[in-house]
DNA sequence: TCTGGGGTCCTAGGACCC
DNA sequence: TCTGGGGTCCTAGGACCC
């Protein structure tokens, strides 16, 4: 009776699921730092494309009251008046980065789901409750060391208390918190109001609100039945998961994905069919690129057009139109030509346009099910895009491209901030002057 | 003047079948 | 005149994430 008890305990505390979250400070801003160390302890902010909204803020910018997700423009007087400084972002740079940071993170255990740019999820259940909160430091100073970008790190049983512990950290000076050995975390959860919780947005928040729920721990209390029955299943997921039990697994294999969208704002408006037209294409010949690389064709493209929906004294359009090729495809030539062909389907004179997009999707591996009617022809174009996606991988994007994607390309997006640097490009290395 | 982009999953409801 | 019911599959749209 007593071993028996002892075993269960003893097997017990070894597999007690432990889930850490790390995530990375402020990445964009972090990022620039990193090449600029002049931007340390001073404001700093990272424009969405087009320098449209700010995405992404250091803690002097968020003291300041700018609100992530914020337009520039409402920002701006805030921005000049504390000389904050402010960037373009840079995606190459970022990604990049963000490889860095998940490669230091793979040797703690090669498994590891990459939930985003900034942010990935390990399962640290090998190492023994009591020591949890010390690999966390471990893990966030070697990082800090190997990349030089700051993380927070929240450790859970679940995946969404993880988010909970991050949460906290994020606003703890040693930057890592564990909610492992803490006996009963409702005092905790009280704290965290109910769209604070991984997995609620503004519609549940709603709904939540009206049914008197406002913080994690009255979630948590909730009966799964009336969750279920009065939201959905990933609302009761959330809820089993406060609770301590784990609903979400890790997703160590990335998937291959399903769909590739490649869409933009204008840096200015377009009201001519001819570059609204070229904008298309350029996007096409991007998505297309991008599958390509991946291995993946695409079953059907949608073509989507719209005006701004902020500015409706021009009145408000939007639409769409999807076309199924005859056999999944990735040949640039075939994708346009259905992209514009889609277009002229839904383009309307008379509007000032403000974004456009393609989107593929039931992409599946190009390798699997080649079709009985492949033939020399298809050969041959398979021949011509490897040698397109070859050469603007040796030359830069859009060195080789299609007619139709333009050559002026007015409607190219803003980037007046760009730091310009690219750390797989040698012309962008900074110079140093003597 | 100026308001991002790229994903996933779930569900309701229609189409279709027997 | 009376006009079933249950199952599956697919899709569009909504909600959510970063």
């Amino acid at each position: 009776m007593f071993s028996f008890g002892g075993l269960l305990h003893m097997s017990f505390t070894q597999h007690t699921k432990k889930i850490a979250l790390v995530d990375c400070n402020s990445f964009y801003v972090s990022c620039e730092r990193l090449f600029n160390p002049k931007l340390r302890n001073k404001p700093v902010v990272v424009l969405s494309n087009n320098d449209g909204c700010i995405i992404s803020r250091s803690t002097e910018a968020k003291a300041l009251g700018i609100k992530m997700g914020e337009p520039y423009f409402k920002a701006k007087n805030i921005i000049i008046k504390n000389n904050v400084q402010v960037f373009s972002s840079n995606y190459s740079l970022y990604g990049d980065l963000s490889r860095r940071v998940m490669r230091t993170l793979k040797r703690f255990n090669s498994e590891i789901e990459v939930y985003s740019i900034d942010e990935a999820f390990l399962d640290l259940s090998n190492f023994p409750d009591n020591e949890i909160e010390g690999v966390g430091k471990e893990i966030r100073s070697i990082v800090l060391k190997w990349t030089g970008i700051p993380t927070s790190i929240g450790i859970a049983k679940t995946k969404t208390l993880s988010k909970v512990a991050n949460h906290i950290a994020k606003k703890k000076q040693s930057g890592v918190v564990s909610l492992i050995e803490v006996e009963n975390i409702d005092p905790i959860l009280e704290k965290v109001e109910v769209n604070d919780i991984w997995g609620v947005g503004k519609q549940l928040t709603k709904f939540y609100h009206k049914n008197g729920i406002y913080n994690a721990k009255q979630l948590k209390n909730k009966s799964n039945t009336w969750i279920k029955k009065s939201s959905n299943v990933l609302s009761s997921r959330t809820a089993m998961e406060l609770k301590g039990i784990s609903c979400i697994g890790l997703e160590k294999t990335s998937a291959k994905r399903k769909s590739c969208v490649v869409s933009r704002s204008f840096g200015q408006r377009i009201e001519d069919f001819q570059e609204l037209k070229e904008a298309v294409a350029s996007y096409s010949l991007n998505a297309s690129e991008k599958i390509r690389s991946e291995a993946l064709v695409a079953k059907s493209i949608t073509i989507f057009i719209r005006t701004s929906p902020f500015q409706s004294r021009y009145g408000f359009y939007s639409n769409s139109k999807t076309i199924d090729f005859p056999i999944a495809t990735n040949n640039s030539i075939e994708i346009v030509k259905a992209a514009l062909s889609g277009l002229e389907t839904i383009f309307k004179t008379g509007y000032s346009y403000q974004k456009a997009g393609v989107l593929l999707s039931h992409l599946s591996n190009s390798r699997n099910g080649k079709n009985l009617f492949s033939s020399i022809q298809d050969e041959k174009i398979n021949t011509l895009m490897k040698s397109i996606d070859n050469t603007n991988y040796r030359y830069g994007r859009s060195t080789l491209s299609l007619a139709s994607a333009g050559v002026h390309k007015k409607w190219n997006m803003r980037r007046k901030h760009s730091s310009k640097i690219d750390t797989a490009d040698f012309y962008c290395l900074p110079t140093i002057k003597a």
